[in-house]
DNA sequence: TATAGAGATTCCAGCAACTGGAAGGTCAAT
DNA sequence: ATTGACCTTCCAGTTGCTGGAATCTCTATA
């Protein structure tokens, strides 16, 4: 299978499989003329990654992943602790932007949204409200 | 002021102001001797880009945000349309991470994590379950 | 006065994970 | 022979910084 083919079916960009080959995480095999040929090896590897990528897992992640799949003799205390791991980060990540959705939904509701130039919004990013989200 | 000073009291790194400065967000002026010199008007600018980051607004709405500061005879709508703008990409984000959350909680589940190596999380990456998070 | 140390400057490179585009080679069909 | 779709590589840009190198400048102390 071509490059064009492999995107359409995995639906992945081949800029993003051209990617996926040059920072080693699949490694196709090449035609006379130089194209690309991948294997339904491959074909699983990328839609491997692709479901991986969905789940908001780094590349590094990812990379990992598909190490720990080939193994046989892996533990899967080791892909459940890369899965934890990953799972706290979107935890974390759903409390900041929680906090930053309250701070933001009241400031949208306190501004009137006319012509008039005076506006809550403003005087929050000006003053320092003491409603903070922390976003770090 | 000089920029030491000024990271302390904003609790931006020193690198961030001078990225700032670099980006047109800010426009210091200079000493004799070729350092920055920043007046009250640049920390309050600083302490706003400051506040408006930390509520996740992008660099560019923090250039529009400040340019309306600036704007006398600013509509409060506009302020409004950037925020609820914002609002909206927050609030997205929000349900995709929620949808990933789910997912990946109840896999972390059903993993049991020993040394055995068997793993239903491997399995679903691998065969690709019903259980599909979009987050594009 | 020499010197050490803190603090300032600029510039270059790198992070993540692609994405766009240019310049050019290959293939299949007309 | 040519067109058009496809393939290749390489370089640059995206966002928002961050780290480091090489080089001033200032202040305090011996």
């Amino acid at each position: 299978m071509n490059i064009k083919n492999v995107a359409d079916v995995s639906r992945l960009p081949a800029k993003t499989i051209r990617y996926y080959e040059d920072i080693g995480l699949i490694t196709p095999s090449r035609a006379a003329n130089g194209y690309r040929r991948f294997s339904q090896s491959d074909l699983h590897k990328l839609a491997f990654i692709g479901r991986a990528r969905n789940l908001g897992f780094t590349i590094e992640d990812c990379r990992m992943l598909l190490s720990l799949y080939d193994d046989q003799r892996r533990a899967s205390a080791d892909v459940k602790r890369v899965a934890k791991e990953h799972l706290r980060r979107i935890e974390q990540k759903i409390v900041e932007l929680e906090s930053i959705r309250r701070t933001l939904t009241g400031l949208v509701e306190t501004c009137h949204g006319d012509d008039r130039p005076d506006c809550p919004i403003l005087e929050d990013l000006s003053n320092g409200s003491e409603i903070v989200a922390d976003a770090s």
